[in-house]
RNA sequence: GGCCUCUUGGUCAAGCGGCUAAGACGCAGCCCUCUCACGGCUGAAUCAGGGGUUCGAUUCCCCUAGAGGCUACCA
């Protein structure tokens, strides 16, 4: 069989070789240990943490070896292209403050020197590469129908593996020159597969960076090399672009071990050097079941990463929080680090978690709080008024029209040595100081009506909001102590039933006419915030 | 069915042949205190099971079980 001739009937006008595409991407000038790795999505729907993470993991690397990250589009499966999403992947990245040194822009330009980083424009150069295979008897045009959607493969499954029949060699493999050239004759698309070498015994073994070395399986499949309308699959389209690129880590989700030895077949033919794996698990929930599962869209809001922003999460609780999945040495590092950026914190690649970590929203949770307790009160109101913009506009005018006084607000008990820390996300700040934005409408529950009027009849005639705390308290102390509650607190454990109450349930009444709830922050401190005059009509209402 | 990965408290985990098996979140209790929060202290809670190897296994090997993934002209 002449492949040569093959090759050339099939791709006639494929002119370029290997060679003159390798003069365009000059291997890429590297210090040692420098990490060129990438991010590349699909555009299919809006971004996932799944995603999120193993982009992040792949951030990280370059960012601690000083490497370079880039972009690439997979827009390989038009199909399944969501309108919007291609956008949706640059908001998010910006929202997080993740820098690309290397992208395609939504405009259709290149920012660096090895593009296309979109994979539909690439397709010159895939047809090189598999009119090379061809012409060297590796890989062979297939004219089988092709297989469409999900449900028929299922449906194959249940039956296809039960031989365990260990090869899967195409029906095409074997056709002659006369048989391909009348087919395309015939005006036929035609697919490109691997002619594999393997006959379905061999083992390999290969080293992945997270879980170690890996034996497998090699491959024996005549795969998919160039679908029939002249694009790659996933594994052709890795292979070429990862190597013309200069990405020497992958970083990719687990779910990929598998044909792991699939591309290391498509890399060998190719004439390739393989690229170090690292294949980091799945971001997971508890399943109703109990049983670990994948977190998903449809079931689990927080596997949307635009949820952290409707919420109003600081973007950096949630890369704290990834940070520590990704490695808990993360958490000593911040315990000794309180202030630094989490940018500064280096880990090595081998510190990362083999383990499917379990998504632990109140794990976030502490360490947003953590976060905005570090925040003054302008910083505070700057971030929940930009997220009260996008969010809740009615809310965000409120705020623009009594800025100093919603600064007061945000700064109720913050900036001290031992700040308040339950604020961990900006949506719940309205509800949590409604009492704040507008006088409570409802009271919880009071245990004794009378004594709750007498007291406040008592304490709000004549209010005056004293200059100092103490001064306040004394006087709170003073009213109690005339209607018969007990100022020792000792006194008053002693023989409850002697007195009224104490201190504290005086407090409890003026806290309830004041915020309507039995728990708030200091009172004083809601006073002087809320202006005498206001004070005194919730006193006395 | 086959192949691959994973398995330390509820969650994230440290551990790399000898420890009372760290720490964080969460939970419970106590202290502080005008309540809540913060902070401090205390506590409950873990090596999936079974075989080996070894003087000694959470750690090394094997088996079993459970969970997850892959088995497409999807990524």
């Amino acid at each position: 069989m002449d492949y040569k001739k093959l090759a050339e009937l099939l791709y006639p006008n494929v002119k370029l070789t290997p060679k003159d595409i390798f003069e365009k991407y000059p291997p890429r000038n590297l210090k040692n240990g420098e990490v060129v790795s990438r991010f590349a999505p699909s555009p299919t729907g809006f971004m996932h943490i799944g995603n999120f993470f193993q982009m992040f993991i792949s951030y990280s690397l370059c960012k601690v070896t000083n490497g370079v990250f880039f972009l690439r589009m997979e827009d390989t499966d038009a199909k399944r292209e969501v309108e919007g999403a291609r956008a949706f992947i640059y908001d998010i990245l910006n929202r997080f403050g993740i820098k690309v040194d290397e992208y395609p822009t939504l405009e259709g330009k290149d920012v660096g020197a090895y593009g296309p980083y979109v994979q539909s424009k690439r397709k010159e150069i895939y047809q090189v590469f598999a009119k090379d295979l061809v012409a060297r008897g590796k890989a062979f045009p297939c004219f089988c129908k092709k297989t469409e959607g999900k449900e028929e493969i299922l449906e194959e499954r249940k039956t296809k593996f039960l031989e365990n029949d260990e090869t899967e060699y195409d029906p095409c493999r074997d056709l002659s020159y006369e048989e391909v050239k009348a087919h395309i004759d015939n005006g036929e698309a035609f697919a490109i597969r691997l002619r594999t070498k393997n006959t379905g015994k061999e083992r390999i073994v290969f080293h992945d960076l997270i879980k170690g070395d890996i034996e497998a399986k090699a491959n024996a499949k005549d795969v998919i090399l160039l679908k029939s309308d002249g694009i790659p699959p996933y594994p052709f389209a890795h292979a070429i672009d990862d190597t013309l690129m200069g990405t020497n880590v992958v970083v990719r989700g687990e779910e990929y071990i598998s044909s792991t030895p699939v591309h290391l077949e498509i890399f060998d033919a190719l004439g390739f050097k393989p690229i170090a794996y690292c294949h980091n698990p799945a971001v997971c929930k508890i399943g109703e079941n109990g049983n670990r599962r994948k977190i998903s869209k449809r079931y689990d809001p927080e596997a949307k990463m635009l949820y952290y922003f409707e919420e109003g999460y600081p973007a950096n609780a949630v890369l704290e929080y990834l940070l520590n999945i990704v490695n808990s040495g993360f958490e000593k590092w911040r315990a000794q680090n309180p202030d630094a950026d989490w940018q500064d914190f280096r880990f090595g690649i081998n510190d990362i978690t083999a383990v499917a970590p379990i998504f632990d929203l109140a794990k976030l949770n502490d360490i947003s709080k953590n976060i905005i307790a570090k925040m003054n009160a302008e910083e505070v109101y700057e971030n929940w008024l930009n997220w009260a913009k996008e969010f809740k506009p009615d809310l965000a005018k409120y705020l623009e029209d009594n800025r100093n006084y919603a600064i007061k607000i945000c700064g109720i008990d913050r900036g001290g040595l031992k700040p308040r820390k339950d604020i961990y996300k900006w949506s719940m700040i309205e509800d949590y100081f409604s009492y704040m934005l507008a006088r409570p409408t409802e009271t919880e529950e009071i245990d004794n009506a009378q004594y709750y009027k007498e007291f406040l009849a008592e304490y709000s005639k004549n209010f005056k909001l004293p200059a100092e705390k103490d001064e306040w308290f004394a006087g709170v102390k003073a009213t109690a102590e005339k209607l018969g509650y007990a100022t020792d607190n000792k006194a008053y454990k002693a023989n409850p039933e002697v007195y009224k109450g104490n201190t504290a349930k005086a407090c409890e009444y003026i806290r309830l006419a004041l915020t309507g709830k039995k728990n708030s922050p200091d009172i004083y401190e809601l006073m002087t915030i809320l202006g005498e005059k206001e004070t005194k009509e919730r006193l006395s209402k």
